[in-house]
DNA sequence: ATTAAAATTTAGGCATGCCTAAATATGACT
DNA sequence: AGTCATATTTAGGCATGCCTAAATTTTAAT
């Protein structure tokens, strides 16, 4: 029996999972979960005995295919439920990812299946992350942080972070939602603030917020 | 803290509570959630120590306005549900009782406010419950059982027990559901089956089933 | 190679919520 | 009132999932 908590550590484990073959560290997964470490090895161990990961032990883990599966079924649930949030039901972009994280667990696959029916079978949730197929694939895109442009290029926001609401209201006040076009006037140094042209006016956001958001280059234009 | 679990048991408890002042016997709980007695004393403890409710030992619990209240809550996300999932996202309403039992616990006030503005505001869930407005208002009518009617008398159907996917399915092909006027034919002795004139047509159900279906007495027609 | 710092695991504890079996209280019947 | 069946509670146990503190392993620095 996959209980929430499982599902949870699956789902952190995959998405720290960065590089294809890279272990996770239990102080990673500690970290991103908030628990101590050692309810993260107690974790592991039941994990494991699943065959849902496998532990080499002092040196991190990696999902087996089984474990792989799960994650991205709740990621799918996740990315849908915030998008069906949004798009239906007329919530902010700020409050979904604390609604998703709750009903990921415990929504049917039927309910999965009319979300993505009256959403048209969606493949990118409202930050600008890709939503996995209903067959496992996720092929996650891999954009640039905004906070390491250089100054003087133009780039298409993609993707935010979706867990702080204050800083998604925030973004969302100056125009940087995925798909804006936006160029990196310029940067303060010394860490300094970014100075960015949004929809014709400039704004200034310092470099913690800049970390938090994932842009494309785009062809340099003039405008 | 409030633990799905107590929501679970408070709800059961609220709704076996049939006259404002019975009392509720373990055993019943018990039964209704299927788990052992001895469980039920264990919660009954937990939560009369929270003063949700009053235990009178070996003689039965009654709520106190703070567990009515909760349970309230509960039985209103429940019902909502249950109305969106059919109204909105087309689900049938076999289906429904199922997957609300888990939603009711996670789902916030402000889901809940989407769901009954989507949905006007409604009084009654797609099993002909009421639901309870949001200061906390239920007054279940009182309906009364097919399987007693008089034969010959004509009734409008009211409501049906919302836990029997088959049943439901069932009931949904012959057109009993809320709001068909019907008439009681005959019933045959010993228990035997009622038939029923549905639509202009005549059917034969068990007393099981008319025991399950709950309707008003329509002023004597003739059609 | 030794040693110290950092990461990880083990050990033991706690709350929740379920169970079975045993003890106890209630209520109905004689 | 005594007896017995039934209902309820108490006692003790188990799985989950978290914690802190102590022990152990790894890694990096000298």
């Amino acid at each position: 029996m996959i209980t929430h908590a499982m599902e949870d550590y699956l789902k952190a484990i995959y998405l720290l999972q960065k590089g294809e073959d890279a272990k996770v560290h239990t102080s990673v997964i500690a970290q991103h979960m908030d628990v101590s470490a050692a309810s993260v090895t107690g974790m592991i161990r039941k994990l494991a005995s699943l065959e849902l990961l496998n532990h080499n032990s002092y040196h991190g883990v990696k999902l087996t295919e089984g474990g792989k599966k799960i994650a991205q079924e709740v990621i799918r649930h996740h990315r849908l439920l915030e998008l069906y949030l949004v798009e239906i039901m007329g919530f902010t972009w700020d409050k979904v990812h604390h609604e998703a994280d709750k009903l990921e667990h415990v929504i049917s696959e039927e309910f999965e299946e009319k979300m993505a029916e009256a959403l048209g079978h969606p493949t990118i949730d409202p930050h600008g992350h890709t939503i996995p197929t209903k067959d496992g694939n996720l092929k996650e895109a891999s954009y640039k942080i905004l906070a390491e442009i250089d100054s003087g290029r133009f780039v298409t926001i993609r993707q935010v972070n979706d867990d702080l609401p204050e800083m998604l209201r925030y973004l969302a006040g100056l125009g940087l939602v995925p798909g804006a076009p936006v160029q990196v006037v310029t940067k303060a140094p010394f860490n300094g603030p970014l100075c960015l042209k949004i929809d014709g006016f400039e704004h200034h956001i310092g470099r913690e917020v800049a970390r938090n958001v994932f842009v494309e280059l785009s062809e340099t234009q003039t405008d």
